[in-house]
DNA sequence: TAATTGGTTCATAAAATTATGAACCAAAAA
DNA sequence: TTTTTGGTTCATAATTTTATGAACCAATTA
């Protein structure tokens, strides 16, 4: 399996995508990998020959995206060979995931919320408002997904 | 400036939280220190022994956590020292910002469609969904803060 | 003018993350 | 039975990130 240049560097950049999001810098380029090649899966060699990297690095990468339910493997009759994909099925999920994330921090500032003195009472209100945006957007996710469901029926 | 046990801890929860979204452990634990003390401000030198970190430490953090428009300071008349507070008139555009940063990824995914072949026809249209649900969430999160702006008037 | 305060800067030490290679293993093939 | 294939595991090397301390500086104060 041969990459473009065009191939290897979209790969790069899903790379620093998920790289600047916290994850490390084999999973996102395997994850570009797995988008980016014309049948949507590749072999632990494929993936180790592709991106440079060594045996162990790609088992424990594939490992970890497999814990994380990003990537799955699937055999072909009369082969030992494991082909990896994406677990794309989940990606909606996904997305919901990581927006609700942002408003995790929801659950600190209410505990902030109730420690704080009142020593600046203007402070405490932006807390407050602050903490009334991200219930409100969090409770309206739901509603918005629900919408575009109906949408594409 | 003294902190209890359960302010100190909070701020770890804080600086945990910073962390992993990909800060460096002091930016979080600053701001955690600015959003669970009374007043709502710190001193350079508080900063430094409330959290147990060096002078270059706060400096350095703090020059970021301003360029990023997340700090700002004030001073007061007769003082030398800088009081340093959150800049939380901006949280509500840090939100949206931190939601959209979600859907970027649909960049990438748009070029990685013009990109692929057709060898798996299924992954295209999957990948073209997942485009077309990014899009649409993009499209309507502006509407959705519109509709919480009006709600609290 | 000298000393102190309130920082900044930068080279590098310390710590954490990430990748490697060697040893290993089970299943299949020779 | 031995070798090969397709991996896994784990100690550690390499790299990157983060924090430190020493030197520095400008503004005050003594």
């Amino acid at each position: 399996m041969t990459l473009t240049p065009d191939q290897q560097q979209i790969i790069e950049r899903i790379g620093v995508f998920f790289e600047t999001k916290g994850n490390q810098p084999i999973l996102g380029r395997i994850i570009g990998l797995l988008m980016v090649v014309d049948d949507a899966e590749a072999t632990f060699e494929d993936i180790q020959n592709c991106l440079f990297v060594s045996k162990s690095a790609v088992s424990q990468a594939l490992t970890l995206l497999q814990s994380q339910n990003k990537v799955e493997y699937i055999t072909k009759p009369g082969e030992r060979k494991r082909y990896f994909r994406l677990k794309i099925r989940n990606w909606k999920v996904d997305i919901h995931d990581d927006l609700r994330k942002v408003f995790k921090f929801n659950e600190i500032i209410e505990e902030i919320i109730s420690l704080r003195g009142n020593k600046n009472e203007e402070f405490n209100s932006y807390l407050k408002e602050v903490s009334k945006f991200m219930q409100f957007m969090e409770a309206e996710l739901p509603k918005l997904i629900e919408k575009y469901q109906k949408q594409i029926e």
